[in-house]
DNA sequence: CGCGAGCTTGACGTTGTTCAACTAGAGTGG
DNA sequence: CCACTCTAGTTGAACAACGTCAAGCTCGCG
């Protein structure tokens, strides 16, 4: 593995939306009528789990968590940025229920394609399926990095990982202001609120960032890569 | 989520080879006469990861693990039985590198199936290909609660859920005999080999299982049911 | 009979969570 | 304009869960 596949762990570099490509006009013509385009806030539910879904869901823009829940638990799956698709997964399930919740980090624009017509249409067009099924497989790739990190780095590792996947996919910058409270930066980092404050603090001090609030700069980003490398257990 | 989706957590229940079900007999019959068959002996690699994916891999006989590498480290994706598929991920990448390695726990016997068919009949047969979505969602549902379970519970509740898997799901009996060393157990449940010994030994002295070498009882099975759930860091 | 791998046990150390207290800033109402 | 409150952020201290280490044990096999 290269060491820029390893920090597509909090997100999915390719967009989704290129799937449509493989439709015909005409059947490209029948989502761009079809399809709703609804707004959420942030904070706001954009899927429950568990929930019907009669839609597929496409990121239009904002950003969006992915996470599966049970009881008060949850885990972070993957943050959905504008061309990403969400509840592909629903489509094993006859009773296609969502099987994650997603919410908005910030404000959020989404198109609804019913998910009837995304099923006719794979069965219309086997290219579309094929490229739902690398859709699909990325998503499985991006998850087994994601959780390769979460179960084998420690706090600092993880929260490197977490800025250097902020910076190089969601943002493309390597000064970004973070939408995220430091609770969520918890969350997504798999680590403890008063954890990410102390090692955020410590990135500081050894001349890694800058941070002024939420605004972060990566002065150093060798440094990162390597605490990513050695911030696993074992080495 | 109920109770019984919980516990799919080291494996798909699906057997995927049903998907060749909606293959026209002519199609099934390329297969047949096209497909390898294959035998490895416990230990042996199935699919190296990052190894050219010329085949997917169906399991005929025994027991094999799915693992994510990197460096020294790994995790394991999950436990493939008899009718699994094995390299579906790599349909995904245009040069069809295996995004995970699977060796067999046990002798362990394979067909392969030349990817390139695979893909051809995807383009032929839509209901084939969807078929095939359904199984990357199914997996993709699996590696949610897998990852759920190892990040949010705390080792006694990792163990549970993996007896309470390995006996419903793997072998189909409460009264088994595990064919994996402690070590191997450790790896699977994520936590150190001692933890397993100690642990064990707990739910042997609580009377909810019954240990004599490898072979393993679950006499209690609302016990570890509930260590599940109550295995999880806040409740 | 002796060797070695896997298993077991106890002691110890470390990481990171949890808890509690404190601070800063934003919004609210008198 | 100033208390008041509420939330988010921060800091320090204590604790707990687990992993690690080291040493002994057991059993199968040569």
């Amino acid at each position: 593995m290269t060491s820029d596949t390893r920090v597509t762990s909090c997100t999915v570099l390719q967009k989704h939306c290129s799937c449509f490509d493989s439709l015909t006009d005409e059947q490209k013509a029948i989502i761009e009528e079809k399809q709703v385009v609804v707004s959420y806030k942030k904070g706001e539910v954009i899927a429950r789990q568990g929930a019907f879904a009669s839609h597929i869901i496409l990121i239009d823009e904002g950003l969006a968590k992915v996470m599966y829940e049970d009881g008060n638990e949850n885990i972070i799956l993957r943050i959905s940025t504008p061309g990403s698709l969400i509840g592909l997964s629903s489509l094993s399930d006859n009773n296609k229920l969502f099987k994650y919740t997603a919410k908005a980090y910030i404000k959020t624009t989404v198109k609804l394609i019913d998910t009837n017509l995304f099923l006719e249409l794979i069965r219309e067009n086997s290219e579309f399926g094929l490229a739902v099924i690398r859709i699909l497989s990325e998503i499985s790739n991006q998850k087994n990095e994601r959780f390769f990190g979460l179960l084998n780095r420690q706090s600092f590792g993880k929260l490197a990982d977490l800025l250097l996947c902020m910076s190089g996919n969601i943002f493309h910058d390597n000064k970004f202001e973070l939408p995220l409270s430091r609770k969520e930066i918890a969350e997504l980092a798999g680590i403890s609120t008063e954890s990410v404050i102390r090692t955020l603090k410590n990135f500081q001090a050894d001349n890694l960032i800058t941070m002024d609030g939420k605004t972060i700069e990566i002065i150093d980003f060798d440094g990162p890569v390597k605490i990513c490398q050695l911030g696993e257990k074992n080495s």
